[in-house]
DNA sequence: CCACTATGAATGAACGTTCATTTATAGATT
DNA sequence: AATCTATAAATGAACGTTCATTCATAGTGG
């Protein structure tokens, strides 16, 4: 017997590793709790339904990806050594670390993405997370046009193309590996934001 | 009583519709032949199985994309008025029409997108998609980077890049229509060309 | 009359959910 | 310390539903 929290995240675990590995459609509560190695109403008992057990998990999943970004994104009194440029130099280790572009995690962003259109409660969460990106990687970018003098650049534009850019590079890193190498991803990020802040990354 | 090509077409149509309104997990026969306006037993009469009649039509919707490509890719020697520039801003105008980006099609696309990691028939159909896109636009690019005898640039990175920045807005395009219209997707992608290709577009 | 197209009730497998039952833990009582 | 009691955690067989597929039957064109 274990309490209700450490369940929980052991059933979000293992709906993560068989949605990476089945699928969201051929996802169900019998492969879940046997990946846990739990009893089938385990999951019920802790999530009430199916539905909510993957609404939780695509919640868990999101929110660990937005505490990394806020992480990097979220100024601190604390950190003197910080400058903008670092900050960029961070966004982009971290949005194409090994924690956040393994097989396991893309693929179930895509899995959720996939169905977003049709489920109401995934485009919600989705769409939820992507504004959370969008406007921290704005304000990074505006800050850095003033820092740099930059002329003619629209910071919202740079950086619906840069977050446009990474999901697409993520995709590729999912769906043909072997044609884009995890490096090379980032070459072509970093290319990106070099065009757009020449001074803020050599 | 109709030829059986014309009964394929017509359930591969009403599995697109059914894939975008209800997404793929959700996508049953019996809506699908009700959506068709025939009887149930009729796709597996033409298609053999579901899986079957699910694979055509993302080969289908494939085919289509890729016909548009290769309608602007691949030079005719009739064309005489045709020129790099006019085919860059072709492809741009195609990526970014109403066709292509009609919530349907992007539905569709994604939804089997999300499955891929794990039915290795999507996989192949997507990526093999994916190669020929690459292969056209990075031959293009290259074209465009002798003419303009452009510096230290590299097609095929270019090219994975332009790609990718198109899947990422399509993707935003579904999932957040009303963060990111039609309009501002192809700004964002016109500039990522103009950054690339200054001299060749306006 | 034969081959092809079409129908939809029937079938059985698979699924999510329920719940009676068992097991484990913590606090109270003796 | 030992025992009892209350509460929560955990199990998995059973249930009802949904789904893809099958097939006996009927309709249609050459």
């Amino acid at each position: 017997m274990r309490p209700r929290s450490e369940r929980r995240l052991q059933l979000i675990d293992a709906t993560i590793r068989c949605i990476a590995q089945h699928g969201l459609s051929a996802t169900t509560m019998q492969l879940v709790t046997r990946e846990a190695g739990l009893s089938l109403g385990i999951a019920n008992l802790h999530f009430q339904s199916k539905e909510n057990l993957l609404a939780e998990t695509l919640r868990h999943v999101t929110r660990e990806y937005n505490d990394g970004l806020l992480a990097i994104l979220t100024p601190e009194s604390g950190r003197s050594e910080e400058t903008l440029a670092s900050s960029l130099e961070s966004l982009l280790d971290f949005q194409l670390s090994h924690g956040v572009t393994q097989r396991q995690k893309m693929a179930v962003w895509f899995a959720y993405y996939g169905e977003a259109s049709a489920r109401p409660i995934y485009q919600k969460i989705c769409s939820s997370s992507d504004r959370l990106s969008m406007q921290k990687v704005e304000e990074l970018f505006a800050a850095i046009i003033h820092e740099g003098q930059y002329q003619e650049r629209d910071p919202r534009q740079l950086a619906t193309g840069y977050l446009a850019l990474i999901d697409g590079l993520w995709l590729s890193l999912l769906v043909a590996p072997r044609v884009l190498s995890k490096a090379r991803g980032k070459d072509v990020a970093r290319a990106y934001l070099q065009q757009a802040f020449p001074r803020h990354l050599s």
